[in-house]
DNA sequence: TTGGAGCATAATGTATACAGAATCCCGGAT
DNA sequence: ATCCGGGATTCTGTATACATTATGCTCCAA
């Protein structure tokens, strides 16, 4: 089956890439017309891709002004996390049958994860990748859909948080209590112990944010 | 503070609102060049709007072929229901000090509901205007806006289970239910109530959606 | 020196132009 | 009569053009 992809579905993918590996530093503006003679497309798609983003709250946009890097806000990451938080555990509990072979894909990606040491980037690839396998069983294609488009969000504060705070990588002490609380309690214990190590996980990030804002740069 | 808004905001606004009202019937083409002259404006902001609604769910596109409005889909109601009966939930649960007037503004909002019999669109605004003054206490936008966005897709549904169903407005028994919680029980049993009564409905919509796609038409 | 008015420049939002793909229509063959 | 193929036409996706608004700089005045 061939499919042809618009180039605005390619642009987004390249300039959120950009904007996750940090070559746009947050506040910074992205004009339309030097991302479209960068990538070599023309503006149509750029801008389609940048009104996506904006939708999606990566990029901030005011009428006439163009778009600009969102800048790190803790209010936002709190505000997603909970939501993101909600969702995630409501997608676990929808997983009715589970694999048997996932808690093995888990594992292995949380092997991966402990020897990428110093690499932020392919980091949050395996951290995205070890969420997409453990809600792989749900059905509810939008609730996925919908995560992973919000997942964006932390996905930056992590950026940032691994760069500057010199956290070299991932605890993947979260991962090993949410597949136990699935291999012994089943989905609902797990997304208890999900939910539980968002908030865990929110406070740190958050700790860390403000501390950040207080003493800018 | 005065306040350009940009066409496309305008033009999505605009289709939204007629495909709610039916004007156009599920699976009709949308024509951006048919709608560019019929809004007096040009294509640009015309697409802009439908790649919105597409990526949004309420349009259907694939490549090269345009944009379509979405067939009703059981599952997309379920889908989007169970979502949305978590995350509205979830919003009640995170609004902590409620006005007393909110109370008195639900019971007006349910009275208008009372007496719209026949107008389908007039209760469907009232019924979203509801949702909209119950969780008005949440500090989450982020959630709020989701939740907005979220919202249009049984909004459809309804709106079609009115005008084939011959039901002719709104119960207003689940708003009464919920008020009770709320009053008694604060928000959190509020929130149950609210799960359990969007389960309710869920039930109810899907029931005639799958006998409405047994005997199409 | 600083602050602001005015102009030049650049960039955005929108409109239009263009190329290629999908659809439709019709004639011919089976 | 029905199915298939080819060509015309419509429409989409992308590129480019245009007009208006924001921005930045210069020069003048306080």
């Amino acid at each position: 089956m061939i499919t042809r992809v618009p180039l605005r579905d390619e642009v987004y993918r390249q300039v959120l890439d950009r904007i996750q590996r940090g070559r746009y530093p947050d506040g910074s503006r992205l004009q339309d017309t030097a991302l479209a003679s960068e990538l070599g497309v023309s503006r149509t798609p750029v801008r389609e891709a940048l009104i996506r983003l904006a939708r999606e709250g990566v990029l901030d946009s005011s009428m006439g002004r163009g778009f600009r890097v969102r800048e790190l806000d803790p209010v936002e990451l709190r505000e997603v996390g909970v939501i993101l938080g909600g969702l995630e555990a409501l997608a676990l509990r929808l997983s009715s049958g589970r694999a048997a072979s996932q808690l093995d894909r888990l594992a292995e990606i949380d092997h991966r994860l402990e020897r990428t040491r110093g690499d932020a980037d392919a980091c949050l690839d395996l951290e995205d990748e070890w969420h997409r396998v453990l809600l792989d069983a749900c059905p509810n294609r939008r609730l996925l859909d919908l995560i992973a488009s919000l997942r964006q969000v932390p996905r930056r504060y992590l950026a940032a948080y691994m760069r500057e705070a010199g956290r070299l990588s991932l605890s993947t002490l979260p991962h090993a209590r949410i597949i136990a609380a699935l291999r012994e309690g089943g989905h609902d214990s797990a997304a208890a112990v999900f939910e539980q190590q968002w908030r865990k996980g929110l406070a740190e990030l958050e700790d860390w944010t403000s501390r950040r804002s207080a003493k800018p740069r």
